[in-house]
RNA sequence: GUGUCCGUAGCUCAGCUGGAUAGAGCAACGGCCUUCUAAGCCGUGGGUCGGGGGUUCGAAUCCCUUCGGGCACGCCA
């Protein structure tokens, strides 16, 4: 359906229309000015120079002609020639019945269902998880969700780091460790047991001791390296034995990586790696070869991607290192190559640290140049800032180490359930799975309630208050319907709160002035939804809901809902409750967190 | 050096397709619980929107310049 101010804007114009001038200045815009008026419309000021008219008498004239129109209860002219406009309440009334019973609140499909991958998570096999996974995941799986709910396909794939050097350094020190492992036998030909021979902790104390060792100037340190070479070798060329334990290893760690991911409530459709595409990298790389695009260049492969409008220095985009081995760009270009021949897909997102802009700017170019995708397969990369310590500087823990994602959400999680048993009477079941809903809303809140590009800081004790504009408070807002809602049905002796305030019988025109301003914030969610979309800012979702709660909070405490004795009264306030709940839920969703019952 | 992002209240951040008195939250201070959850509501104080120019009737917003900071710039990912 409409949008509230395209349509406010088209009665506007028109009546420029009418008046003579361009129906183009008849914009309505939100006032800034809530003392004076709800809307205001500035075309006259805009206008003035074009008609050579003082926009005093270019806002009188159009006044004039608004006078008629239904949507207005108030319509104003303010020197030097702004237009105040208050909202009709039985225009508002009948928008939000329409809202209210339109399939996703209004929002309308788009001309064609787009296919959207979703390429963000990005974890290292092997390697915990740590806060810097938190923002790909949180904003990943939103960006995913946004796509998702304005009616597109979207794909999430995680892909997984998990080919390369880093693989070769865990198999070459478990070839220390356990060399009575059949795996390093080259000539054995039985079966390979179905049991990985070590455990995630096992594999992720193992990783880091080797990546370090392989560092070190020593001798034994450039020989470790040497041997963690030649596995990776061996486990690229096929190896049978190193296959083998290269899927012990992906298979343990993806079961934890699951399992991590599912506690922050983000999910993958797919779990591709950069392994999956090693088998086509060197089809492609003769196809980038003898289309002319690949050539030489201090021994690596390379591609240009220059064009002739920049202004900065674009270096060429390497395919292959002067070694012959192939490198992150290969892998990409080559995933981005397996995707179009599987999926075919309209766009594809990147969910990375902003550091990498220049790559993937460097990649997408190649990708569009050497044909690999469409002219018009959309690339787009969302680049995020770092999360920071409440120094300003990488979050880091108290000893200076990479804090893991796990413990810190296990932090989080008990600093929230002793907040609940505190002054609350549930079972410690109940407050356990509170404070793990409460918990995630507040980090997941926390972060993308902040603008994606920029920088933030993790301040732990800000999260953990919960005050003000937080994730916790817009739970709490909706626990509180839910909790009236509830209270209401017991009244009723129903259990069926659906049936007992149906939104479809329609919200009343509204009784005060905090009761507007919730309703005029509710009736701007699809104009918001496809900004967020057009943008794919999870923060303007964010914002939107803090507004609503903070309206519906100010209606709340000015307005007794359950004690009101006008029966059809009483229901149009439930109604409305009950349309700002679903609302607020449904933003949520799209965020990645729900509200318990209680709290 | 080249490019890029940022600089808004003590702190953390919105606002940036130009509009009338620049907004929130935290922190500080003052009210509001016999009444639907006070993780709430209402209010007070606090800002030369880094500086300087320009465009405009009008600039935090657009352009230029300058200072300060982050980041990236072919064999890492």
């Amino acid at each position: 359906m409409e949008k509230l101010l395209d349509l406010l804007s088209d009665e506007v114009g028109a009546a420029f229309e009418k008046a003579g001038y361009g129906k183009e200045l008849g914009r309505v815009a939100v006032s800034n000015r809530p003392d004076l008026c709800e809307y205001q419309c500035n075309g006259s000021l805009a206008g003035a120079k074009q008609y050579k008219k003082a926009p005093i008498m270019i806002a009188n004239d159009v006044a004039e002609f608004l006078k008629e129109s239904k949507a207005f209860e108030k319509v104003e002219v303010c020197p030097p020639g702004f237009l105040n406009l208050n909202l009709d309440g039985d225009f508002l009334k009948d928008y939000l019945n329409r809202m209210a019973v339109s399939p996703k609140f209004g929002l309308d499909a788009p001309e064609k269902r787009l296919k959207v991958i979703v390429d963000y998570g990005g974890p290292n096999v092997a390697k915990p998880l740590h806060v810097g996974h938190l923002r790909s995941a949180v904003i990943g799986e939103s960006v995913k969700r946004i796509i998702r709910f304005m009616g597109h396909e979207a794909i999430g794939d995680i892909h997984l780091g998990d080919w390369g050097l880093q693989m070769g350094l865990i198999i070459a020190e478990l070839k220390l460790r356990k060399p009575e492992l059949p795996y390093f036998d080259e000539s054995f030909e039985g079966e390979y047991p179905k049991e990985a021979p070590f455990t995630i902790a096992e594999l992720e104390e193992i990783y880091p001791f080797a990546s370090k060792k392989s560092k070190e100037d020593s001798e034994e340190g450039k020989k470790f390296k040497e041997e963690a070479m030649e596995c990776t070798f061996k486990l690229q060329s096929g190896v049978r034995g190193y296959r083998a334990l290269w899927k012990h290893i992906l298979n343990v760690s993806v079961t934890d990586l699951k399992r991590n991911y599912d506690n922050l409530n983000v999910t993958f459709d797919l779990w591709k790696g950069e392994s999956d595409v090693h088998d086509i990298i060197p089809g492609m790389v003769d196809y980038m070869k003898q289309g002319g695009y690949a050539y030489y260049s201090d021994g690596a492969l390379v591609v240009d991607v220059k064009e002739d409008t920049d202004t900065k220095e674009m270096p060429p985009c390497m395919i292959l290192k002067s070694d012959g081995a192939s490198l992150y760009n290969t892998t990409d270009l080559a995933t981005i190559m397996d995707r179009m021949e599987h999926y075919h897909p309209d766009r594809m997102v990147y969910l990375t640290d902003k550091r990498q802009e220049l790559y993937f700017e460097q990649v997408f170019r190649c990708a569009r140049k050497t044909k690999l995708v469409e002219e018009d397969t959309d690339l787009i990369h969302i680049g995020f800032g770092t999360v920071n310590g409440s120094d300003g500087h990488a979050f880091k823990t108290r000893d200076g180490g990479v804090q893991r994602l796990e413990y810190l959400i296990r932090d989080i999680n008990n600093q929230m359930f002793q907040k609940i048993s505190e002054g609350r009477e549930m079972t410690e079941e109940e407050a356990k799975e509170t404070a793990s809903l409460v918990a995630l809303a507040a980090i997941k809140y926390g972060d993308l309630s902040n603008q994606a590009s920029k920088d933030y800081i993790f301040d732990i004790d800000r999260f953990t208050s919960f005050e003000g504009d937080t994730g916790p408070y817009l739970l709490y807002t909706v626990v509180r319907i839910k909790s009236i809602l509830k209270k209401f049905a017991e009244q009723k002796e129903t259990a069926d709160i659906d049936s007992l305030v149906d939104i479809a019988d329609g919200l009343h025109k509204y009784t005060n002035e905090s009761e507007k301003k919730l309703c005029m914030q509710l009736a701007t969610f699809n104009a918001m939804m496809e900004s967020a979309y057009a943008e794919l800012a999870p923060h303007k979702i964010c914002a939107y809901l803090y507004d609503l709660a903070n309206a519906f909070n100010a209606f709340y405490h000015e307005t007794k809902i359950l004690s009101e004795e006008d029966e059809e009264k009483k229901l149009g306030y439930l109604r409305l409750l009950k349309l700002v709940q679903e609302v607020m839920e449904c933003c949520m969703d799209i965020l990645g967190f729900s509200a318990p019952d209680k709290m």
